[in-house]
DNA sequence: TATTGTTATACTCTATAACTATA
DNA sequence: TATAGTTATAGAGTATAACAATA
């Protein structure tokens, strides 16, 4: 009797989800699509809202003069295809330019402007906030330790050196 | 001199990500588009690859024979008209069926089908595998601490209870 | 021959709104 | 009036292949 009265009161109360349950790729991808809807939502009309790449680009511009498209690519994870529209995109709306490499007339150096400058500035610490906001019931204790381990990911993944090694310009 | 001679022989060597270098969101951006790469190819040709709601759809129909389109819709947070066409995909796949619900004409229950179990048994093992596997350089105890704080952070997001509460049937 | 940037295209996902039928 | 599912559509992202210019 009791059994039958259970139904379904509150739907969400008792569902496992399975061997998702402990499956990280999981969790990283639906925290994923909510903290980029947070974050779009919180930088809305800003210019750089919407998609992966264009945050990422206009601060590695502004911290990287004459940084050159494939490598931006590569740290965002997109082919220079998709590198294109983006770069197109930010300079049609005056975040920075394109020059021809001096010492290679096939590569570009891209360069940010004053509007894309003020930009960077004003998302800078409302990227940082955002993210930390997001995650209101961890300690800075587990924080630390996810940027420390997602970091190192990261960097293995993209093919960047070990965090604390990154002054000493490497071999190839 | 030396200064002269640095150029840009390994590009990415001594890039800097500015603000993002401790920016969750970033990371977890990054790392969600590689895992999805990743998890697409090693799901290769299996009906279930691209996007992400199917396998967590399949799962949970076969584990909550029932279950209704909009729970699911909840736990991987997409709306009701992107479900209707996940259940759509997928039932002309013959992986799952709808049904009225007995209690609410309005609402649907989704069974599994022979071909959906058979797949949902196949991928399982290979969805945890491969989640595992794209971190290869984190220990346990490090894996151990994701697992529990993402998982922390899905479950607010959704509305899930906290872990090691979803045994009871709680109330609204 | 390999690399950098470019263009074109097809496919998918996302967001939004409006509609129906039930409750 | 509110809810579950549905349909339609415009916009954005993704993947792929092919191309020109340069190295």
């Amino acid at each position: 009797m009791a059994d039958e009265m259970k139904m379904q009161r509150n739907p969400m109360a008792d569902i496992g989800l399975d061997v998702l349950e402990d499956t990280l790729s999981f969790y990283i991808r639906s925290i994923n699509m909510a903290i980029s809807r947070d974050l779009d939502a919180s930088l809305d009309g800003l210019e750089v809202a919407r998609g992966t790449g264009k945050i990422t680009t206009l601060l590695l511009v502004d911290r990287h003069p004459g940084i050159r498209p494939s490598v931006i690519a590569t740290l965002i994870q997109r082919d220079r295809s998709a590198m294109v529209r983006l770069v197109d995109q930010m300079e049609e709306s005056g975040l920075l330019t394109r020059e021809v490499a001096p010492d290679d007339n096939r590569a570009q150096g891209l360069f940010i402007t004053g509007r894309g400058r003020a930009l960077a500035a004003e998302i800078r610490p409302r990227v940082v906030r955002q993210s930390r906001e997001f995650f209101p019931d961890i300690t800075d204790e587990e924080h630390a330790v996810l940027i420390r381990v997602l970091g190192r990911t990261y960097r293995r993944i993209v093919g960047l050196p070990p965090a604390g090694k990154n002054k000493t310009s490497g071999e190839p």
